[in-house]
DNA sequence: ATACTGACTAATC
DNA sequence: TGATTAGCCAGTA
């Protein structure tokens, strides 16, 4: 299996005004081992062209790493889709995780399968 | 081959 | 509750 090129597909399927984990990335390519290996694509760029700004960790925080611009970046792009972060910089994930239906899962391992990847 | 490193996480205290 | 910790594994040196 394409670990990079399965989590580019999730990624990029991520619904405006929706975040994800990396585990919930990682656990949705069949591989839920693998959460460090979703931030570690992102940050040198093997996914190409996604979403990066709606992937947080499992506790909300936003990346703390500086592959965006500033500190504020992606909080602000998150910001102009309708995603609220708290005073300490987390988004609320009850209301804003990305809550993927069994009928979406099920599309994603079709499109793995039929794709070969 | 060995030894870190890190956009992580679940369990435990 | 919040904080710590052990486990995780592809990459890199």
């Amino acid at each position: 299996m394409d670990f990079y090129k399965r989590a580019s597909f999730i990624c990029i399927n991520i619904p405006y005004g929706r975040v994800a984990s990396y585990g919930q990335i990682a656990r949705l390519c069949g591989r839920p081992q693998n959460a460090r290996q979703v931030g570690y694509a992102l940050k040198m760029g093997l996914l190409g062209d996604v979403p990066a700004h709606r992937i947080v960790n499992s506790n909300g925080f936003l990346s703390g790493a500086k592959s965006f611009e500033n500190e504020y970046t992606q909080k602000n792009m998150l910001y102009s889709e309708g995603i609220d972060t708290d005073n300490s910089g987390k988004v609320n994930l009850k209301l804003f995780g990305w809550n993927v239906t069994t009928d979406e899962k099920l599309y994603f391992i079709d499109y793995f399968e039929r794709n070969g990847i």
